[in-house]
RNA sequence: GUCCCCAUCGUCUAGUGGCCCAGGACACCGCCCUUUCACGGCGGCAACACGGGUUCGAAUCCCGUUGGGGACGCCA
């Protein structure tokens, strides 16, 4: 594939909240896509909002980043040579811009009142009308202008619309022709001199030179007011690329009330980084061969706008579950150990030595598909084994006592450490003894020991517990 | 309400006029491996929203309908 040169994206999110999947996505394609053509991926923080905006959001966004394991040539911490980065902090740019902006008589100052516009656009809503602004202070004169703001009113800077139509190639879905008249006059400079999104981003998008602009779907109409801004300073406007909303299940956009739908969420019940980064990644792309799980060199390699898909695509839990299981399977197990460590209960490390417990989890890798998981599946292990109902009626047939008898003199004759290997010759020997085998064989030591007849490898189960606690518990469950 | 966008199995998707009575993955079901369990392997179920065109030929192109989503803010 030709790279592209001189490319420069942005990942822009507004700290107001935690990274979102669907943030987090958009962060991994503009990452990708940088990475693919050995341009620059830029961090920039959209804290115009004062109310809503904090630094702790600002805080855990980067560090969900990171987690996910994106880094950013340019950003509010690293610094660079278009910074600052965080809007708040490029206050005096905005202002000169939209003074410019005025001068060159695309836009003006606007005394309205918010419950003045509040009532308007209802009107006009009731009138079946789009509720675009009127135009009230369109075409004030000096003297006007000078009049209210004797009177002390709070003045707004509004773009001034011109009749026309924005048309550009949007790099996923094609050719765009957004009419001008989509929009009425908007507010670039809120009265308490703040800029407003959609003009701060095309602001620093043209002065940060950013070549191509990928994000969410539900910018494509602000991209219509960003080309004005862009038309206005006379700029070039980058590619943009409107990559398709990710929905929850009920198919409405994904948001909080749908549950663990942010990055934080996800770490927090132990996905992996990795199968988060990859299953996202197929959430609106798909590997030129069709290919699923790939490590992160190989999504660089073919990772292209070309094959971002249109529709919006269902955030489905399972497969992102399943996934997280496929890349724990891959784990060497020093890895594993120190990632699952934190699940380990105090029950088992204080029963368990270090080499035991790294036994557990040997056992168990192959069972577990979140890192949460474990102390679910360690349950095994605990000295207290808990019976499901049907195992419990498994245990009081005939043949289930047979086994466990044979079972229990052999036990008892046994003095050495149990071992795999031992503890799987008596369970043959049994079989002969009562001649049984597979399940009937199988199943009421399994159940005896772990109280379920699911579970992993049940002779190394064996050995870790020891000698004396599997006697217990076999004799126990012949009562 | 107005404008814009989208539409292949339940879900993620492949597919850019003949290779497709549609391929892969998750989930589900069955079989095999394992004298058990898990992992794994194999197989099955299951879709081109609908209606018109265009064409020798349409999942692929055009129009309409329906459905879904998004945007209409001094939020981003």
């Amino acid at each position: 594939m030709a790279t592209l040169k001189n490319v420069r994206v942005r990942f822009a999110p507004s700290p107001t909240g935690y990274l979102h999947v669907g943030g987090a996505r958009t962060a991994i394609f503009n990452w990708l896509f940088a990475r693919h053509h050995g341009g620059a991926f830029i961090l920039r923080i959209e804290d115009t909002d004062a109310e809503r905006s904090t630094i702790e959001s600002e805080r855990s966004l980067l560090e969900d980043l990171r987690w996910l394991g994106l880094d950013w040539n340019e950003g509010p911490d690293v610094g660079g040579p278009y910074g600052p980065y965080r809007q708040s902090e490029r206050m005096g740019t905005y202002r000169e811009v939209a003074d410019r902006l005025i001068a060159g008589g695309h836009a003006y100052p606007c005394f309205c009142t918010e419950a003045e516009l509040e009532l308007k656009r209802e009107e006009m809503k009731a009138r079946s009308e789009a509720p675009h602004y009127d135009g009230t202070c369109r075409n004030l004169t000096p003297d006007q202008v000078a009049a209210k703001r004797a009177a002390g009113i709070p003045e707004a800077i509004r773009f001034r619309v011109a009749e026309g139509a924005a048309r550009f190639e949007d790099a996923v879905r094609g050719q765009m022709d957004l009419g001008h008249d989509m929009v009425g006059d908007w507010v670039i400079l809120r009265s308490n001199g703040l800029p407003t999104y959609n003009f701060a981003a095309a602001v620093d998008d043209q002065l940060m030179q950013i070549s191509h602009v990928i994000r969410g779907e539900e910018h494509l109409p602000n991209t219509l007011r960003q080309i004005m801004i862009y038309d206005a300073l006379g700029a070039a406007h980058p590619v943009f690329a409107h990559v398709p909303l990710i929905l929850a299940e009920d198919r409405s956009k994904l948001s909080k009330r749908h549950g663990a739908s942010s990055v934080g969420d996800l770490r927090a019940s132990g996905y992996l980084p990795e199968a988060a980064y990859n299953y996202l990644l197929l959430l609106g792309w798909s590997h030129p061969q069709s290919k699923e799980i790939m490590p992160r060199d190989e999504m660089i390699k073919v990772f292209g706008i070309e094959r971002i898909g249109k529709a919006a695509a269902v955030y489905d839990r399972q497969k992102l579950q399943w996934m997280n299981g496929q890349y724990i399977r891959k784990l060497d197990l020093d890895t594993l150990c120190r990632l699952v460590d934190p699940y380990i209960p105090q029950s088992l490390r204080a029963r368990y030595s270090e080499a035991q417990l790294r036994e557990i989890v040997a056992i168990l890798q192959d069972s577990l598909d979140l890192l949460s998981d474990f102390p679910k599946r360690a349950a095994i292990f605990e000295p207290a084994v808990e019976y499901e109902e049907e195992t419990q009626e498994l245990l009081r047939s005939e043949t289930a006592r047979r086994v466990l008898t044979s079972m229990v003199a052999r036990l008892g004759a046994h003095h050495a450490a149990l071992t795999p290997e031992s503890f799987k010759e008596m369970i043959l020997a049994t079989g002969q003894e009562v001649a049984l085998k597979g399940k009937e064989l199988y199943f009421p030591i399994r159940g005896a020991m772990t109280g379920s007849v699911h579970g992993p490898d049940l002779t190394r189960v064996a050995a870790v517990k020891g000698r004396d606690t599997v006697l217990g518990l076999l004799e126990g469950a012949m009562r």
